[in-house]
DNA sequence: TTATCTGCAAATATTTTGCAAGGTA
DNA sequence: TACCTTGCAAAATATTTGCAGATAA
């Protein structure tokens, strides 16, 4: 890790997202705009939720000559500066987001399916870790694991 | 997969542990009883939480031919049959345990560190997902992410 | 005896690192 | 110009697969 070690703060985004967005927050922190870390928000942006893989595939048809190696500095440093997050949805590669995309993620272990749901689910639960065990919720950042209808119909079928 | 595949019911394993109940739970399903396979269930046991790897030295303490390929395989049959179950704890390798250590993960992704709550911390939101969502929560298969005391001090205290 | 299992090697997949060339400010 | 970034190749990790020989039943 050598573009993206040393004293890059954590802080808020701005609240504009677009190109001359992303300029100011890089040179805020004496990193460059490049076109490729356009690309690689832009893929994060269209896409939703995406694995490394796949963001960069997406970036390959606007820029075919940007390496994989690129797009994994480039989320790991978007991450870092406030502007992306991933979720860790159970199997396989983590998918990353823009920061604002929070919600709390329901994946079916049987089919996979991945629902969204509203943040404010696990209000109650993350009162009660706080108040139990000090623990401040990440409600967002790994999913929740189980068996969405059609599923449980079916097995309940055959069973 | 070739040992693993076909019909293998996933049913509940019997009440009593230990060699004798490992071998009539496989033969049940047609399949054998090796050394390899008690020593991979062993060391589940034993460990509590571990990954593939951290299984394969353990089983190769005992037994130091055992390859990890063994280990991979013998986890995921384990699991088919409902003995072991495996966990994410977010980043990194799952992590296998018995079937029946079932709880919350609280996983602080600053420090890292996992924290153990009883499963009926979620028993609320797994009432609402099931009315608002019709999804039935497995409330062990995924940690929960967030911060955990300590680190939310120090960072409290840099701030 | 026979079909299942295992170990080994190799193939995949995923992510990281070193480094020289290229691009941004 | 200075040094941040990128692309490429290779390394490191994690997991899976093919197959021949070993083994349980």
């Amino acid at each position: 890790m050598d573009t993206t070690s040393g004293p890059v703060e954590s802080t808020a985004p701005p609240a504009e997202s677009g190109p001359a967005a992303l300029r100011r927050t890089l040179h805020q922190r004496g990193l460059r705009m490049t076109p490729q870390r356009q690309l690689v928000l832009d893929a994060v942006r269209e896409l939703g939720h995406a694995t490394p893989e796949q963001i960069c595939t997406q970036v390959q048809q606007a820029a075919p000559a940007v390496n994989i190696t690129t797009v994994y500095r480039t989320l790991d440093l978007l991450e870092r500066i406030g502007l992306v997050r991933h979720t860790h949805l159970g199997h396989g590669a983590p998918t990353y987001s823009e920061q604002e995309h929070q919600h709390v993620h329901l994946v079916c272990h049987s089919c996979g399916t991945v629902t969204e749901s509203p943040t404010d689910l696990m209000d109650g639960l993350a009162q009660r870790l706080l108040a139990e065990s000090d623990f401040v919720l990440d409600p967002s950042h790994v999913a929740l694991s189980g068996r969405c209808r059609e599923c449980r119909d079916e097995e309940g079928a055959s069973r």
